[in-house]
DNA sequence: TGGTTGACCAATTCACTCAGTCGGTCAATT
DNA sequence: AATTGACCGACTGAGTGAATTGGTCAACCA
């Protein structure tokens, strides 16, 4: 009824079935059972709504790495499960990993930004972690912003780069060995 | 004079200048003086040619990362030293750099082959210096394979990815703070 | 009358074509 | 035996017009 509502839903199915330059107006129209001008009531143009989507789909994974992490539990073990949550959701989330492969097979460039965007947010996201441990005394104080950074490109290399160039992917207990002897292990208190 | 020789400088020449697929096998002839069978008869073909020129650089490349190395010098300076040399090549380098450019551009598969083949090639090259560290006393034993791998993607991360999403390079000094307060800390016996 | 609509428009994209280019060959030449 | 460049078939990419698309707006309700 919502007619704001039935649009989002539309345009996130869209979007998540066909990517963002294969998904046309008059299409998102269709699927929410609503005029195409109607859209442009609610919505400047179809970034803008495109963007809307999006900030939705990063709030969903922002709850579902809170979702993960255990209360008391040690900073690098949240960490780790959070990260490895976002990066799952990265892979298995039906409009991300079509919106990654987008930019790989087409580089339409309004999704190159919102992929970085998101790069952002998550990095923000682990940022914040950081300087919260760092509040509770778990983790020394730090470099927070590029600890963050480098903490991201060290999980994304890892969970999704390194199966590009090898045979099989690696197990989570080779990259929790890894990070817990090195990055984890000198950020610890 | 040696036939062989002026078709290799020849083809880096215009390989460094043009690229990969804007290189015309007629043009290196010309460049090299030269008929363009002889090159056949040198080369099977064209992506062979470049693949011999492309191994000449990776040894270069080595090279001047062996030559910044200090013989005494701790493991931790040296490692910087020489990834950052390698990076500075991969960004400096006049084939390298065209490589890269027309790899984002063009996507020519010859290319990006050969590109993932020298990120290999750095990463053994890595590796080899960990055993070595290792083999020395300086270095904890590790996971010689994901150090190396994780390192390498750490520096290309800080040095060549950092620039494209803020204003500006990481200063040499942070990267080195950084690294030597995780990663580096806890390689070090 | 304020919200909704789809025919309509200009701009972009797409499929198609065909002339020109390129990698590779090989008979002629040195 | 080594070298060459004219030649070939496959591929490319500029040029084209037709079709599609994002966005607008006058008409149309409720």
């Amino acid at each position: 009824m919502d007619r704001r509502q039935e649009i989002l839903e539309g345009a996130a199915k869209s979007f998540s079935l066909f990517g963002y330059k294969a998904t046309t107006m008059d299409q998102v129209a269709k699927i929410a059972n609503v005029g195409k001008g109607t859209i442009y009531t609610f919505f400047a143009n179809k970034e803008e709504l495109f963007n809307a989507i999006v900030l939705k789909m990063i709030n969903e994974m922002r709850a579902e790495a809170d979702a993960v992490s255990v209360e008391g539990a040690p900073f690098e073990q949240n960490a780790h499960a959070r990260l490895m949550q976002m990066l799952k959701f990265r892979g298995t989330h039906q409009l991300y990993a079509k919106l990654i492969d987008e930019e790989k097979e087409l580089r339409t460039p309004a999704v190159g930004e919102v992929l970085q965007a998101i790069e952002k947010e998550i990095i923000f996201y682990v940022k914040e972690k950081i300087e919260k441990g760092i509040a509770k005394g778990e983790v020394l104080p730090c470099d927070t912003e590029l600890v963050a950074y480098i903490l991201f490109k060290a999980y994304l290399a890892l969970v999704s780069d390194w199966g590009k160039t090898h045979d099989e992917e690696l197990s989570e207990e080779r990259i929790v060995a890894l990070l817990n002897g090195t990055i984890f292990k000198s950020l610890l208190v």
